[in-house]
DNA sequence: CCAATAGTGTCTCTTAGACAATATTTT
DNA sequence: AAAATATTGTCTAAGAGACACTATTGG
């Protein structure tokens, strides 16, 4: 395939152009036992050999970005997105981000519920759930350090104005595994009451299933899908958040 | 510079990467004459000869992304970042949106003061501002029509919970014309006694420079510089939003 | 004085947050 | 009944929106 000789306006660009080698690499997020975890693999191989990073891998000459996302994330664990989310998070191209070339990488984050399938996937090296409180910064190779911290930011804003806290839960959930989402992902703890009337009361951000839990604890909690909004009106609103609250 | 292997786990990445081209393209939206226009540039070569497109261009082999897309606005617009705002937009890299190859393209946003400084550019081809209300979709080359509108989108929101609506006003500005921008751009009248009183009492969204205006019609106006709050706690409401407010 | 724009005060309504009270289950 | 969890109700305070009113300029 022939490529490219000029492109805009001038004829500065009309030397072949520079070659790049193109990567998607995933951040994916879960709960697990009250912890948010970040699905990893250890290098096999140099640079970072041993290192934890991201998922990731090649972009295929014909293939479209979310369509190499998708693929990455099936391969790693052995589902399909439509359990629960996947967006593109940013690009990385740092000239040296790579010590074997020029790489530049399109991450994509992805929410999904603790499906207990830790790993599956077809890559021989090894892959696991790790807390994000277990990491360390310089822990991972490469950048993914930033691409992990950009993930998780990315995340817990979108809780705020999304009803995008379902990813993470089952696709029949209850108000507090929800609100259990919400703890667990900014930190924080949530009125049981305050947070049910809020979620209940936000259009399109939760669907009631019509059915209730059995057999825990307490008075059986009812059963709801997500919703249809795509954004909050109005937003969840984290607690304490950058402090100012007006004057 | 001889490039990479295999990446991550396995070895069906042994074979050479696939080469892609990269490169910037710019959303560069200003305010002018209650206008929200953007800047364009008419192609003057195949493919999409005589099309307006969006200003951008190849990413050197050794150059950053960002210094790219600083690059390339520098180019386009004749001034460096600092005046207004430069966030990246997000990666668009569909297999087919350029016909001559694999081209992956980075796109950046960038809010500037209107600084009558319509073109300015390097490049023969002619470049203006457009106010966005004159274009139809189908009107740019490559998939432009659909980087412009997120990034539109990406603008419109940001205002809503950052104070970057001071990026497209001069250093130092009035809460009036502070206001004509969020108007602008969101399309919707907003009471200007309401405004006042959100702005000035919303913390760190500005900061008052001690000086007014002079000359204009009626009371002379203090005037501001942005303030350095990241974000605005509480937001700015946008009227209308997404309809809903709470059953 | 009038027109025009800037800025403040007041009132009402909605919503967040604290927390009492009630409902429904298991043990 | 006691413990546990779900869900609803009530109260208070902060903020949004409507809009009267005051302030400061040019004609």
């Amino acid at each position: 395939m022939a490529l490219v000789l000029c492109r805009q306006g001038g004829d500065k660009e009309m030397a072949e152009y520079p070659p790049f080698a193109v990567t998607v690499d995933l951040v994916v997020l879960t709960v697990r036992a009250d912890q948010l975890c970040v699905l990893l693999v250890r290098r096999g191989i140099e640079p970072y050999r041993g290192a934890w990073a991201l998922p990731g891998g090649f972009v295929g000459i014909d293939e479209d970005l979310p369509a190499a996302a998708t693929r990455e994330l099936a391969e790693e664990t052995g589902l399909a997105e439509p359990a629960g989310h996947l967006e593109q998070l940013g690009t990385y191209g740092h000239p040296r981000r790579d010590p074997r070339g020029r790489v530049v990488t399109v991450a994509w984050l992805a929410l999904l519920p603790d499906q207990a399938n830790p790993v599956a996937g077809t890559d021989a090296a090894s892959a696991d759930w790790l807390p994000l409180s277990q990491l360390s910064p310089g822990q991972l190779a490469f950048d993914h350090d930033r691409v992990l911290a950009d993930g998780v930011e990315r995340a817990r804003a979108k809780l705020e104005y999304t009803p995008l806290a379902a990813a993470f839960c089952p696709p029949e959930f209850t108000v507090a595994q929800l609100r259990g989402v919400y703890e667990t992902v900014w930190g924080t703890r949530l009125d049981p009451r305050n947070f049910h009337r809020k979620v209940t009361g936000t259009p399109g951000f939760v669907a009631p299933v019509g059915r209730a839990t059995e057999g825990d604890r307490g008075r059986p909690a009812q059963l709801f899908r997500r919703g249809p909004a795509p954004l909050l009106h109005p937003p969840m609103l984290r607690p304490d958040q950058t402090g100012q609250t007006g004057s």
